[in-house]
DNA sequence: GAACGTTTGTGCACGGTTTCACAAGACGTC
DNA sequence: GACGTCTTGTGAAACCGTGCACAAACGTTC
């Protein structure tokens, strides 16, 4: 226990990789794989193997030169490298259309995370039960944040609220934020926030739609049109 | 027309960041904001100003010194330039939860799409309506794609069955594709691929709670524990 | 029409991320 | 125990994205 130094920073785009990697790796243990290669893990990831070897050697030199990596093993360390050793509970703000859906969604109980609450402005959701969780209203905000100690809270409001409900939530003592609304958040500085935006998505794909029918009747050199943005293409 | 130059690549960090510039502006536009200042709209991007001017200037040189932008006509050069001048219609496949969150969110037709089809491979959903539009099987899905000539599609299905909705997705003519399922989807050069997977998102802030709880706890020295990704922090 | 304040557009340096390439180490075989 | 094969771990190079800093350009005022 002592033995575990502050660990040295692990860059931002290799944390958004870990949890891609921990989904496969759980998946190929539950499936009893043992032992796995960088590149075997690359191929699933959908990305390349020295990238894998270079962010898992973040953790720490956890392989084995000429074998690879025990599948277990690295599923624990990254579970703890992420903070994955429990789970967490998390509030959710809003039980519109994408409350009711992040409530209901199968894929959190998972991985770790719990719903913890579920709060709306409007009386007439109060004491609906969504995704198993009684919607309360958002003045017991603060008291359902306490209760369980929780330290995450999920915006899923109209844009018009979501300031109001990031102020919300940091005053009931929430200090990380993950936010679908589509608007940009102030929040106080120490406190992390997180931001999905569905539309964004969609038009990051458009351009892509545009540039390759522009492509396509363009006059001069059509180059190779195809490109994927993240995730993978064979 | 002929004018327009086969335009020099956007670097995709860019194109991340127009759509937000997009909205904002539009709203800006509707309360009757006439120009705006790379610094006005930084702020409100929660961004810094030389950011925008780069972004902007690829582009095209549409400010003017002194001045700042004319916010309608970067409104229209934005939209041009996503290939927002039209609606774009999408193919939902999955009418589960996600499914149904994603056919009802407002922010989309708002912002350029429509939904133009949801399919399931579920009999027993198939003729249920959400989002005002009724679910049809899958087996259905190359005939609304052609139909309404698609070329966008979204993965709104468990994880398992991910690939299989990517692969009758490109098999009925769609070119670019979201996933929100939980798994990497392989698919042909060509196809561009986005992906929004709301569990990882949630483990990376877990991961900075957790890194805050430890540098609390921590032995040594403590810097500055605040550190906010995407999105803004006062 | 000159002087001044303002704001854009961009060259440049810096830091982070990706990829290559290879030495170091583990295992198996003879 | 020496050799060959395999795979990790990591320096170093290439690439991309960010932010500073400043010249160029515009509008205004006198």
């Amino acid at each position: 226990m002592a033995g575990q130094r502050t660990r040295r920073r692990i860059p931002e785009a290799t944390v958004a990789r870990l949890p891609v990697y921990l989904r496969i790796l759980s998946e190929q243990f539950d499936i009893d794989v043992t032992k796995i290669s960088s590149e075997e893990l690359a191929d699933l990831a959908g990305v390349n193997a020295a990238k894998v070897r270079k962010d898992l050697s973040y953790l720490g030199s956890y392989g084995t030169r000429g074998v690879g990596y025990e599948v277990e093993f690295l599923v624990y360390q990254i579970r703890r490298e992420l903070g994955l050793t429990h789970d967490w509970p998390v509030v959710i703000v809003g039980s519109g259309n994408m409350g009711q859906a992040l409530a209901g969604y199968n894929g959190f109980g998972d991985r770790g995370f719990t719903v913890g609450g579920i709060v709306d402005i409007d009386d007439a959701k109060v004491g609906t039960v969504v995704g198993g969780v009684r919607v309360r209203h958002v003045s017991e905000l603060t008291r359902v944040v306490a209760a369980q100690n929780i330290s995450i809270g999920v915006i899923a409001t109209p844009g018009i609220a979501a300031q109001d409900a990031a102020d919300a939530l940091v005053a009931a003592g929430v200090t990380s934020i993950l936010n679908f609304a589509p608007t940009v958040i102030n929040v106080p500085h120490g406190i992390s926030v997180g931001k999905v935006d569905l539309a964004v998505e969609l038009q990051i794909l458009a351009y892509h739609e545009q540039r390759r029918i522009n492509a396509a009747k363009g006059s001069s050199l059509v180059s190779v049109p195809g490109e994927s943005r993240r995730g993978a293409s064979a």
